[in-house]
DNA sequence: AAAAATTTTTAGATTTACCTAAAAATAAAA
DNA sequence: TTTTATTTTTAGGTAAATCTAAAAATTTTT
């Protein structure tokens, strides 16, 4: 049994590992806004409790219980997400400290009952994958906007930034899940992309199109 | 902005006030499980926050803030126990320990949204009635099963004993709420309780009599 | 009203998750 | 390969919520 923090420790140790794969101390303390100091304590515990492997000075990556564990987590917190857009009816971009509260509700017959109350979905409100109850979730292929070359085409299927800054930014502009998109151009001057939606055209900063995910419907 | 304890404090407080006018840090840490002195420095926290009136040696009540902190999470706890009878299907011997838990979530926009969601229901599933958001509930009038006479009949709309081996019980027997009950005898040997049921017989012991609420329509 | 029993509080410790400041290890630059 | 910069850890301390054991106040009983 994990306490609250230790859990939200797993879990942003979980995500780090996405982009690297040994997660060092300073990358944790400023993710979770403490101190370097602090986060070594943390470590150590975890270390004893066999939910991670830490050689000092080397950073540390998740055991298989602690990986286990820290899926679940993420798991509560999308599917309480898809709880709190499709059934309260919250914006996309207001879900998040919500859920950062609800995915430390320790029942495991709640969040089977909530996942079949929602139908199973396989992706939260910004199109990140559902892991199922063994932890299991397809990787999914997405293609940064960024990458996409002029006259490609997909459709926006994720983010890959939760601000609510920015969801909103792509609402007001149109760019939703599951809208389909062209990319007309690319600016020079400052890298920013012109964009087919629905037939309008419209232009998003660089910074936009880097955290916006397609999967790609191939060329032209 | 109260912690967890701190909110499971007022809770407790606030549900034996309902009893008794002065409540005693001797209760307050039997319900508590934890002991008297732990309870001592916790009423000095919350008195110093102006939440409660304490003069040692002489209980604590709750002050007007405090009242309506402690009201607040009690609304939660049964909005959510809704939620769990009526959107994913619950027993009502099941919820309470994972409501303990969700009644802690800090979202005013949650709660309201999910009091909408339910159709602003008046009662949780065990008949306590669901403070609206600004607080205000009828009291609600109950006779106890076991005040009832020979004759008297009324309609089961409350239970005062939350225990799953209680309420599991009570589903065995069909003893459930919006029941007809008529008291057809009462066993001068052991106070026992016989009821008519929808035309059947049944006989309840005393302890069980004394936890059921009944909505009275009138003698015989 | 004194003695006994009960209730409540104080005093001093412990655990968890933090912190600051300084030391140690590692990595980068000259 | 030293020197410098960065990262990480250790050491020692704090605040919240708990504990045990002992003292103090209150209540009950004789």
């Amino acid at each position: 049994m994990q306490s609250y923090t230790e859990e939200n420790y797993l879990k942003t140790i979980y995500h780090l590992a996405e982009q690297t794969t040994n997660v060092q101390t300073n990358a944790i303390a400023e993710q979770m806004q403490t101190k370097p100091a602090s986060v070594t304590d943390m470590i150590k515990k975890l270390a004893d409790k066999g939910l991670v492997d830490y050689i000092k000075y080397q950073g540390v990556t998740l055991t298989e219980i602690g990986r286990n564990t820290a899926i679940d987590i993420v798991r509560k917190h999308r599917l309480w997400e898809v709880f709190l857009v499709d059934k309260l009816n919250f914006k996309w971009d207001e879900v998040h400290d919500v859920a950062e509260e609800l995915e430390h509700i320790k029942s495991v017959e709640l969040i089977e009952r909530l996942d079949e109350f929602l139908g199973f979905p396989k992706a939260d409100p910004h199109g990140d994958p559902i892991p199922d109850k063994n932890g299991r979730f397809a990787k999914t292929q997405f293609i940064k906007l960024i990458e996409l070359k002029v006259g490609d085409s997909g459709t926006i299927t994720g983010v890959s930034q939760h601000s609510s800054a920015f969801l909103k930014h792509l609402e007001k502009l149109g760019l939703t899940l599951g809208k389909q998109i062209q990319v007309s151009d690319v600016t020079d001057f400052d890298g920013s992309v012109e964009i087919l939606l629905s037939n309008k055209q419209i232009n998003i900063s660089r910074e936009v199109a880097k955290h916006i995910l397609i999967s790609s419907n191939g060329k032209n």
